[in-house]
DNA sequence: CCAAATATTGACCAAATGGTCAATATTTAT
DNA sequence: ATAAATATTGACCATTTGGTCAATATTTGG
């Protein structure tokens, strides 16, 4: 039934390679940017053996981006309108803050692709993330009305959870160049703790 | 005494327009990503005729980060330590919101140097901006000492204010996407000026 | 072990890129 | 009007870039 065959060991192991070096690369110098050279060099491999993996450059930026998609928006769904919303939307900020201390360089790609002007995933913004956003907000609008928590701007409200949480993945340079050796993200996680709790309390 | 001939009308023209398209490439693609051709077609000269404007690729991109870095602390340093602490901190938001609208593309500069670890400015970093971030911090931290404002991290709100406000600009594609095509920055004001106003009350 | 399948890579290619340069056009200032 | 200074750009260059390809090396599975 299934014509695809199973990768070989060697696929998964240079395949695996080559999307981690990308992820570096791309994350730093975008699309335009990065060079095959550049990629297979971190990789390890010379540039016609990556390309034996992968048919192009665009082609390595396409899986990176569409693995990042798939996830990006998980931390959002699961936002539970039947939970206790002020938990619901702290959680939903950890979960962000996890993703920026764990993830810097996904979230470097993604910041990377919407200063390029989002040519590739412009109908992932328009589509499934606008319904999301729209969808949330309707949540916390009803959270509103119900008196569980204060007046905000639903959409404003998730912009900032993404301005502040991206911040310290994408900003990391400065911000480490600002707080020297000290880790950043215990003081941003009791900043961003007080920040949301004061706002969103009734 | 001066040796330095005045610029010409042509040379003032010419440099702007070289200035204000490079710009635009820079802002979206970065420094690799950026080439000189494009940066010529948007000026609306020939490649080697910007070149005899400025000597490289580089210079332009320096020119342009320096013009950037001169003004970009400036409001944080117009935040008043003998002034009413809420209205100077908020003072110092309006002032960032008034630049991510109205210099969108020079936040995204910044956004794409330090994407790329910053390198032409990691002295600036550990530098003036350290210093002042420091300096400014301290004002903040006799503010609550002093009972004036709510007790917070200084450094971890400077850069709630720098990720709030960069972020109407660093990625306005994605801001629009969610909310069509309504106008982000009258709602965005309205919700830090929430957002800071609890934090900062005592 | 061995043949088939997969993996590797040096050599190569066309196009792109950051420049250089000299001939020519335009502007300036007297 | 004119000579000097400035400005413009086609042609060119060396290097880089995203690939292509065939010879060879390695791995796989019976």
């Amino acid at each position: 039934m299934s014509d695809i065959k199973p990768r070989t060991r060697i696929q998964e192991r240079n395949r695996g390679s080559i999307l981690e070096a990308a992820l570096d690369v791309f994350s730093q110098y975008g699309f335009r940017g990065a060079t095959l050279d550049m990629i297979a060099e971190s990789a390890g491999l010379s540039k016609p053996n990556l390309l034996y993996y992968f048919t192009s450059k665009e082609a390595i930026y396409i899986e990176l981006l569409e693995t990042l998609l798939d996830t990006w928006l998980d931390p959002l769904r699961e936002l539970d309108p039947e939970g206790k919303p002020i938990d619901e939307i702290m959680g939903y900020v950890r979960r962000k803050m996890d993703m920026s201390r764990d993830f810097p360089r996904e979230s470097r790609l993604f910041a990377n692709e919407i200063l390029q002007g989002a040519p590739r995933i412009q109908q992932d913004l328009t589509g499934d993330l606008r319904k999301l956003v729209d969808e949330k907000s309707k949540v916390i609008r009803k959270w509103h009305e119900e008196g569980k928590i204060a007046d905000v701007d639903p959409y404003h409200l998730i912009f900032s959870i993404w301005a502040l949480t991206q911040h310290y993945a994408d900003f990391d340079v400065q911000v480490r160049a600002v707080l020297g050796d000290k880790d950043p993200f215990p003081g941003a996680n009791r900043h961003l703790e007080q920040i949301f709790t004061k706002l969103l309390t009734p």
